[in-house]
DNA sequence: CCTTGCCATTTGAAATGCTTATGGCAGCAT
DNA sequence: ATGCTGCCATAAGCATTTCAAATGGCAAGG
């Protein structure tokens, strides 16, 4: 039994007509009554009522019609796979990332990946927000890994934002430190802003840390452009700062020690950036599943 | 694509080889060769690693395999589907029944599935439980309606009996009878053996009646042929029978009054006996699913 | 080194499937 | 009534496909 047969019978009872479905399928009109003469010989009876203006199924034909349509379902079930795999043995997939999360988050998560699809080329584009909502609008990169979006670039360009995951921000303070010593966590309210050490503008690690502990007006002494760097002012004893938890663990030294903050403590959102309507290729797809993938260590991160 | 193709490539893997397939399939070798040449080419890829001594499938022939088989599944019941209408459009039951339960149950169970498969000739057998027993050994008749079948007849010709339903046995006495007047439900004990009116040997009722009722010696000269009979004596004033459910509703008049037993009351069991290993015709199963069909009116009969 | 079993390729014949052209039929408008 | 229109079936011709038989290359094993 060929499925092109099934398929020209689906297409003339939903057209109910030869002549139409003709058009449909690309086919003249005696090809498809050829076809459907075929089907009725191999099934044995009648499978439409051939009226003046038309046709309409029998009672036998709507039983092929609806094991027709489960069967093409199928088939198509069959190309998609096949398609996905193809994509999966010689796609592409362009994607940004801000610093700050790039170098402790690419390893664990690509690694397993490539392993597993070694032909799908990952082109990173490591980038700061501004930057990335820009490509991710002109279509530079299928989708972009950032943290905070605020509301009036969401809708600007159409673009839809999902949350991936929320990283912890601990304090990164010397280990001889007041707040390093003593039993309470820290609070908001515990922190300098003349001892904050921060990373330069255009980081948006660096407005989230200002705008969660309250700082108007930071240190400008006290400024770098990443987070090891930061660390390493604090492990000098030059002060303080917040440091994501995925930082934290690859920066573990004798002198700094991070704490999580009091209650619930502080969080950023890890947000997945795409363009509404545009469907992701299906490696971009594959590669964010084994990013969600539960089980996958993402270094006791809360999804 | 055609379902021919993926049933040559289920048979290629399962044998490992395309000689081996070939001959299964009834092909030369060379036409396997070319489907599965032509199967690669549509799909964009090999399936099958050519080895010196067979073929094995690569991985996109493994996802192939799994579609294929569920496709080809499908097309089975395709056929099947279509194969059964064919056969409940001029199929043929023969079946037989005995003749207590015939004219009760008959019109009720077959009406509908008439109408329903007006096409369906049905051959219907009355006879008494020996005889039916009998037929069905032979293939006389597809399966029989019956009541009691004895163990050692359920083994002899390796026969199969299933419980379709369990019909109530009534206490039938005349209007003006003690055992119809009196407030408390009749018991077994209740029943006189010189006014009990039974039917002739043969009739697996009769065996039935007897032996629920703890009666060695029937009177001979209450002895009938028929339920009917036996009701007609009972509104005579004649004595008292025990009357299955449907046919008392069928036989409701003023001189007799039918009572259940007390407790839960006595019955008999509706069986259906059918040879071991054979399988049913298609109108046959489908018979007898409108009869076990829940909402059918078996005169509110326990199944 | 030769045999054996495997698969691919070639070749020609048969079958299949398509298109174009044509015919019959029913409804509809003139 | 009669011709027109849109429908489906059939016929004929052509291209393609599909098959079987014959052949060739290749690797394993005696």
């Amino acid at each position: 039994m060929d499925l092109r047969l099934l398929k020209s019978f689906v297409a003339v009872v939903e057209e109910g007509s030869l002549s139409a479905a003709s058009r449909r399928c690309h086919l003249s009109q005696p090809a498809l009554s050829q076809q459907i003469q075929a089907l009725e010989e191999d099934l044995g009876e009648a499978l439409l009522l051939r009226r003046p203006r038309g046709v309409e199924p029998t009672a036998a034909g709507e039983l092929l019609l609806a094991h027709a349509r489960v069967l093409l379902a199928q088939a198509d079930r069959l190309r998609g796979d096949f398609q996905d795999r193809r994509e999966l043995e010689s796609g592409a997939v362009t994607f940004g990332i801000i610093p700050t999360i790039a170098p402790y988050l690419l390893p664990q998560w690509l690694g397993p990946f490539h392993r597993e699809h070694p032909g799908v080329t990952l082109a990173i584009d490591e980038a700061r927000t501004r930057d990335l909502i820009a490509k991710v609008v002109s279509g530079a990169v299928e989708f972009a890994i950032l943290s905070d979006v605020t509301p009036e670039e969401r809708r600007k360009g159409s673009l839809q934002v999902t949350e991936l995951f929320r990283e912890p921000l601990l304090l990164a303070a010397p280990s001889s430190h007041p707040l390093a010593l003593r039993k309470e966590p820290p609070v908001v309210a515990d922190i300098d802003p003349e001892e904050f050490i921060h990373l330069s503008g255009g980081h948006c690690l660096t407005d989230r840390a200002l705008k969660l502990c309250r700082i108007r007006q930071p240190n400008p002494r006290l400024q770098c452009d990443q987070i090891p760097t930061a660390l390493a002012l604090v492990a000098a004893g030059m002060g303080i700062t917040l440091a994501p938890k995925l930082a934290a663990r690859d920066f573990a030294r004798p002198g700094v020690v991070h704490r999580p903050f009091a209650g619930e403590g502080l969080f950023r959102s890890i947000n997945l950036l795409k363009k509404r309507g545009v469907k992701l290729s299906t490696a971009a797809s594959r590669l964010l599943k084994s990013l969600q993938a539960p089980g996958h260590d993402k270094g006791g991160l809360n999804v």
